[in-house]
DNA sequence: GTCTATAGGAGGATAGAC
DNA sequence: GTCTATCCTCCTATAGAC
């Protein structure tokens, strides 16, 4: 029972590392079995199949966005709630190994597309983006907003090596992502709230 | 002969629609052999193997990032170098199907890392990131001197099915993008040039 | 919980006829 | 240039012993 929680926990860390290095489709449960010095077969025992891995994987996201969005969608649709809306998602990106996960989900979007867990996931990010733009606002307005959420995952991908600390990245990508949203008309509403507090 | 370019032409169609909707790995040749009404082993006299295939998709690309990068290292490092980067990326990024080429790396960034076509145009994409961004400017700086490459891609993604024409997507995107590398301090180097020419 | 053994299929690639 | 036929490898997944 304990090992069981353990080799299940191990299989999904070795998984997500292998998935996002060499992809999904180009990682196979040989691979993550050898690697954990067991067989394909104890996998089974952990997982019903291959895509049941990602969705382990990925459901505490989905849930965490759906999350996210719900609060979002119950708040003005002012400036100050997508600054607010965009500190809620940096915190909890950075909180534990998530943005880990979302790396590996971007890194394997056409993989992902024919698998349930995929699409939700990728649904729940164009809802994210829907309910960060005003759909009547200028196109480079939208633009602007929607590239929030790609300026706080693309951080690793600039930064990649240099001796930069998460907590560099985390800042410099927070204040340009909240630049990208606007700056806020309305002070008194966005500081109404804990404005760090994470999303569970 | 007529009829040798056109099937190796319209393989490449093919091929580069279905890495892009299904990824290279989840497409088999099979299925691109189908789909063009001929049988796998037609393919092979075309293309010496699947790599091939993705090799001769991405190698105008590599080259003409490689003559932008070539020229922007001649440039004095100057925000008005970085607002003509930007602009010569823009335009070749619209001109023909270069756009679609590059939507079929970034959803197969995983697949395409074991190739060597593939790393080379990763490595490029990121000696342009590096040319764009001063080392020694703030983090946030950097990190919106690289934005603006994502810019110039996300208005596919982000503007999707929207009834926005392929000259608003641009013109959006390229304003944002200039944005996002500063306003120039130095007009008069700025348009020098034509500002609107493309690579070749 | 983990193993051996294997089913059952699909994929990339090649040989050789036409 | 395109076809048929085939090889070989690797994969996901399952059955059943320990």
């Amino acid at each position: 029972m304990r090992e069981n929680v353990d080799t299940r926990t191990r299989i999904q860390q070795v998984a997500l590392e292998l998935f996002t290095e060499q992809g999904y489709e180009g990682t196979s449960l040989r691979e993550i079995a050898e690697r954990l010095g067991v067989t394909k077969a104890a996998l089974y025992y952990h997982f019903k199949t291959k895509e049941d891995i990602v969705g382990s994987l990925v459901q505490d996201r989905i849930a965490a966005i759906q999350r996210l969005i719900a609060w979002g969608r119950e708040q003005p649709r002012t400036v100050g709630t997508r600054r607010e809306l965009i500190r809620r998602y940096s915190a909890d990106l950075h909180d534990g190994r998530h943005h880990e996960i979302m790396r590996f989900f971007e890194r394997n979007q056409t993989a992902l597309r024919n698998q349930p867990k995929g699409e939700m996931m990728r649904d729940r990010m164009l809802d994210l983006l829907d309910l960060l733009r005003d759909e009547d606002a200028p196109l480079t307005v939208q633009l602007k907003c929607s590239l929030a959420i790609f300026a706080l995952h693309a951080t690793w991908f600039v930064f990649r090596e240099s001796g930069i600390t998460d907590a560099d990245r985390q800042r410099a990508a927070l204040e340009v992502a909240l630049e990208l949203v606007g700056v806020s008309e309305d002070l008194v509403g966005e500081n109404s709230g804990n404005p760090s507090v994470t999303l569970r």
